[in-house]
RNA sequence: GGAGAGAUGGCAGAGUGGUUGAAUGCGGUGGUCUUGAAAACCAUUGUGCCGCGAGGUACCGGGGGUUCGAAUCCCUCUCUCUCCGCCA
């Protein structure tokens, strides 16, 4: 959520509007005439709660001394004031209540560099590991391959669960968790902290990354008990930091953890959801951090070679694109899409997103830490996946399978599966 | 699931209707002392909102009520702990 300061401030609006190509206006001016309304109720409730507390001591007084004529003149001016403050606090209520439901709608600000734009044809493309490998005739989709070697039963998933639940076996197996250690492992040689969160949250932790209110269909909810399951190892390890006033030297911080990350996906049906593209269920290594906001573009540029860094090691075609205003996700100030090429679906498959929210999340988090001047200031937050595991792996076997069927490992992977060769 | 207890500042822990935003201890910060450190001593140490400021106001788990006045009394919700049962 916006703070009201960047609501105010004309540059910011302006930027915002420019960038997201989207009409803000309507909703800011709402918001700055609420927030002035509200101003103005504070005062009087201030003012008359002043009043009131000033008779209340003259009553205490008055009794002490014996003169109750006296102060039960002051009771009945006292009840008056009461009246009063009740409907002002009334009214300050669900000034703030559609103050906030207001700041909800508007998305964060791309920053300056981030390109105009609508959607993903305005995207820059700002790096490429090497282009697009050459067609070649007979390749297998990863669900073909998946099925011929047994490694990925989907049909036993939806009999298990539905669709988008596979079932991984024997080599298949081996490969998420292989693959789970060797992410884990590169982000906490990197100096990230490893969490193990729950993969089931409260409302207040919904609300708190703004999952929730709006977003609540994409989340399963568990109604007896009221919780939901996590749609990335972004929220609960977000929340971590729920409320707090962080010491300012220890920034940054660097959280990394694998999750399973469940994903209602309403609405989302066809080709493009085929085998491992698209899953209720898949798992996810996650790296946050929480930054002095001087430091989070250096921070965002840091996140981004060690994604890149872990995307070496799996030796696949993959590109870096910086995403423009429009498709810039709601909380973001600015991201970077990670896509590896399917060789066998010709196409490019997102396997992460690293984004700097900047004072977004924080704002509605209230994470902050103390400046020099004592003065409390929200700090910068950023995620990005590292890396998401299903896509790559659609992509790891239709790169890596050889002309007699079989699918070789990279060599960074081969140690912690424990096989280079699947067939 | 049954029975009971509790929820107060970073933590521990007082406070049962009137300068209580809240004793005390620990911790934190600054200082004195010291070659340095420790100890000791002194001071300081919550958050939000309104206000240029002085200052005002709100917050003792959440919500509601009683009262001129509530951390303190009443109702309600949530959560935590202990014992029993069940169980990885």
């Amino acid at each position: 959520m916006l703070t009201l300061k960047q609501v105010w401030d004309e540059e910011t609006i302006q930027r915002l509007t420019e960038k997201r190509k989207t009409d803000f206006s309507s909703t800011v001016s709402e918001i700055r005439l609420m927030d002035e309304h509200r101003k103005k109720t504070q005062q009087a409730l201030d003012s008359c709660l002043q009043k009131a507390n000033e008779i209340s001591k003259q009553v205490g007084d008055l009794f002490k001394k014996g003169e109750a004529a006296a102060a039960n003149d002051l009771k009945s001016e006292s009840s008056a004031l009461k009246e009063k403050s009740k409907g002002l606090q009334e009214q300050l209520r669900s000034a703030e209540e559609d103050m906030k439901s207001l700041l909800y709608k508007l998305p964060n600000v791309p920053h300056a560099k981030v390109v105009a734009g609508v959607d993903e044809t305005d995207n820059e493309v700002v790096f490429e590991s090497g282009g697009i490998p050459a067609k070649e005739d007979g390749l297998l989709p990863h669900w073909e391959l998946a099925k011929k070697h047994e490694i990925i039963d989907f049909e036993l998933g939806v009999k298990i669960a539905g669709a988008g639940f596979p079932l991984y076996i024997d080599k298949g197996a081996r490969l998420q968790r292989g693959l789970i250690n060797m992410f884990l492992d590169h982000n906490t040689e990197a100096g990230y902290t490893e969490y193990l969160p729950p993969l089931f949250v409260n409302e207040a932790s919904g609300i708190a990354t703004g999952n929730l209110p709006d977003k609540e269909g994409q989340m399963y909810h568990m109604q007896v008990d009221d919780l939901y399951a996590i749609p990335t190892a972004e929220v609960p390890v977000t929340n971590i930091f729920r409320d707090d006033i962080v010491n300012p030297d220890k920034l940054p911080l660097k959280c990394t953890a694998y999750t399973p990350c469940f994903r209602r996906e309403a609405g989302s049906y066809g080709a493009h959801v085929r085998g491992l593209n698209r899953l209720h269920q898949f798992d996810k290594v996650e790296i946050v951090q929480v930054t002095h906001p001087d430091k989070s573009y250096d921070t965002l540029e840091e996140m981004l070679q060690h994604v890149k860094a872990l995307m070496a090691k799996l030796e696949l075609p993959y590109r870096i694109l910086r995403l423009c205003g429009g498709d810039t996700t709601f909380a973001s100030a600015m991201t970077y899409d990670f896509e590896v090429w399917s060789k066998a679906q010709d196409r490019w498959l997102e396997v992460s997103s690293v984004s700097n929210f900047e004072t977004f999340q924080a704002n509605r988090l209230k994470l902050r830490y103390k400046d020099e001047t004592g003065k409390t200031q929200l700090c910068h937050t950023l995620n990005g996946s590292s890396l998401a595991l299903p896509r790559i792996v659609a992509a790891l076997l239709e790169h890596n399978q050889n002309s007699d069927g079989t699918v070789s490992m990279p060599a960074a992977v081969i140690p912690y599966v424990g096989f280079d060769k699947i067939g």
